[in-house]
RNA sequence: GGCCCCUUCGUCUAGCGGUUAGGACAGUGGCCUCUCACGCCAUAAACACGGGUUCGAGUCCCGUAGGGGUCACCA
């Protein structure tokens, strides 16, 4: 029966409803896999108005650490993800678990199961051995000595009829629950487990709605068991397909379950693609493909989500951060670009490398499918002279090459105005004056204004160089 | 093994009884072009299989196969 003490937390009384919630265990980073779970969450909460909450479940002491929730915070709050009350820490809540588990006890709903870890592991190799299901038989049910022996608390599960869930995602699931067993609610130790800690705190902080990876959905039916013991009110659940690697298996490690940390600093993508993609992944409003923050608020819903498992591919995920790149506010791509510069070249960008940086950026974004492609294209702008020419520029200041060269600087050094378009014409009259291609002018120009046959236009690089540094170049190819 | 879930182009997906099965990424071909990109156009590519139900099935039902999850004093 619910009791007095059962209010919700004061932290969390009236909060708007829905309220659903994050809760990682922070044995690790933010991997994608949680960070699409917290998307969906906060999604929730946002399009309905109503909570999104977050709890650490930290009950795993021994691979719990300070530095996971950091990282886990970190995450969530690049990916702007932040919940809107301080989060709850599952373990300081030990004793209100404890204190849940003895009123079971008291009102027999749980009983006191005296059996150790090697009788059980016996229990469990005849089950398999005969073919049997393997669960806890339930020995202690029924009895009611204590013996002066450690115990743990098994909740008194029901074992006729059975239990159905009405999932916002995977619909009507049913199970007998016959096929329940007797689950601890209370280590011997005293220490609650996750089944009883989880249902508890669900239910202390008001949660209404909970969003979370399939894998938890046969662990809803023990849940369930364990709140209607209680009797108190059932939140609503929705248990979204998990993402699988590129070949089916379960997303691990060297797929690309990899922290969101890494997203950002090792492959360089920008939130808002990451959070796009991982919103396509598994969720789908017709045919749009970009949906940026604003849109998605609107658009997001459970019933868009399907039920299949999804698996995770990289190539899209730099296609749609490409499109965000182009989005991308200028100072903020020179910001996010400048330290990764700064690492290949062994040296700080000055003030006049961003400026640069900046006037070259609408030509080199347009190019990059991540920060790092981006940073290394970029990387030529602010190599000090005389530039090292790579081997395809090396080709083409040949002879011919070179001669073609001095005419175009001189032109080049006779030119009033020092802007692209003013440049080009330039360039265009030299390559009229040879009857050439403007193709043939701007290849040694661009070999000696970037060391590289491949760059953005030799006359938007000129204009971002600026006249002293791109005739400076020129002059040092020329010898 | 028991139970639960899943199955449309290589990948993400649209489809909610009647469609030339649509879009996106990746692929291929082309256009644009000062190179490389971007952009644009075109192209190839899918309803896992077998039974039903129905005038009609990718859509509903039942099997089979394959994949995944879960069965701890881990979360």
């Amino acid at each position: 029966m619910p009791d007095a003490s059962d209010s919700i937390l004061p932290a969390f009384v009236g909060l708007p409803r829905p309220v659903t919630r994050f809760a990682p265990s922070p044995t690790g980073y933010l991997h994608i896999g949680g960070a699409r779970t917290a998307l969906f969450n906060w999604l929730y909460a946002r399009h309905h108005g109503g909570t999104f909450l977050l709890r650490i479940e930290d009950t795993d002491r021994a691979r719990s650490t300070d530095d996971a929730i950091a990282k886990i915070l970190d995450g969530m709050n690049w990916m702007g993800l932040t919940a809107d009350r301080p989060a709850l820490f599952q373990f300081a809540r030990a004793g209100r678990h404890a204190e849940v588990a003895h009123r079971l006890l008291d009102q027999g709903k749980a009983y006191r199961c005296y059996a150790t870890a090697e009788e059980l592991e016996a229990m469990r190799e005849e089950q398999k051995a005969k073919g049997l299901p393997q669960r806890y038989d339930g020995r202690w049910r029924e009895r009611t000595d204590t013996p002066d022996l450690p115990y743990v608390v098994r909740l008194k599960a029901p074992r006729e009829g059975e239990t159905v869930i009405e999932d916002k995602v995977q619909g009507t699931v049913r199970q007998a629950n016959s096929e329940l067993d007797d689950f601890v609610l209370l280590r011997s130790d005293g220490t609650p487990t996750y089944m009883l800690a989880v249902v508890v705190d669900d239910h202390d902080m008001g949660v209404t709605d909970v969003i979370r990876g399939d894998d938890h959905l046969t662990n809803t039916f023990r849940q369930l068991a364990l709140i209607r013991a209680l009797g108190w009110p059932e939140p609503s659940y929705a248990h979204v397909p998990m993402i699988h690697g590129p070949d089916g298996a379960k997303l691990s490690k060297r797929h690309g379950a990899l922290g969101v940390e890494a997203y950002r600093d090792e492959m360089g993508i920008l939130p808002e693609a990451l959070e796009n993609y991982l919103l396509r992944l598994g969720w789908a409003h017709g045919d749009t493909e970009l949906v940026g923050r604003d849109e998605a608020v609107k658009l997001f819903d459970l019933d868009g989500v399907g039920r299949s498992p999804g698996r995770f591919d990289l190539k899209k995920l730099e296609s749609v951060n490409a499109h965000y790149m182009k989005q991308a506010d200028n100072c903020r791509l020179v910001a996010l670009a400048a330290p990764r510069m700064a690492e290949s070249l062994g040296a700080e960008l000055t003030a006049q490398n961003r400026e640069v940086l900046l006037r070259s950026m609408d030509e080199l974004k347009t190019r990059a499918k991540n920060l790092n492609d981006l940073a290394a294209s970029a990387l030529f702008l602010v190599r000090t002279r005389p530039l090292a020419m790579d081997e395809a520029a090396s080709k083409l200041l040949d002879d011919a090459g070179l001669s073609l060269l001095a005419d175009t600087r001189a032109s080049l050094a006779a030119a009033t105005d020092w802007d692209r378009d003013a440049l080009e014409a330039v360039g265009k009259a030299v390559a009229e004056a040879r009857e050439l291609g403007l193709g043939k002018v701007a290849g040694p120009l661009r070999a000696a204004l970037t060391g590289q046959a491949n760059a953005p236009s030799v006359f938007a690089v000129m204009a971002a160089l600026g006249r002293d540094e791109s005739l400076g170049r020129i002059d040092d190819a020329l010898g």
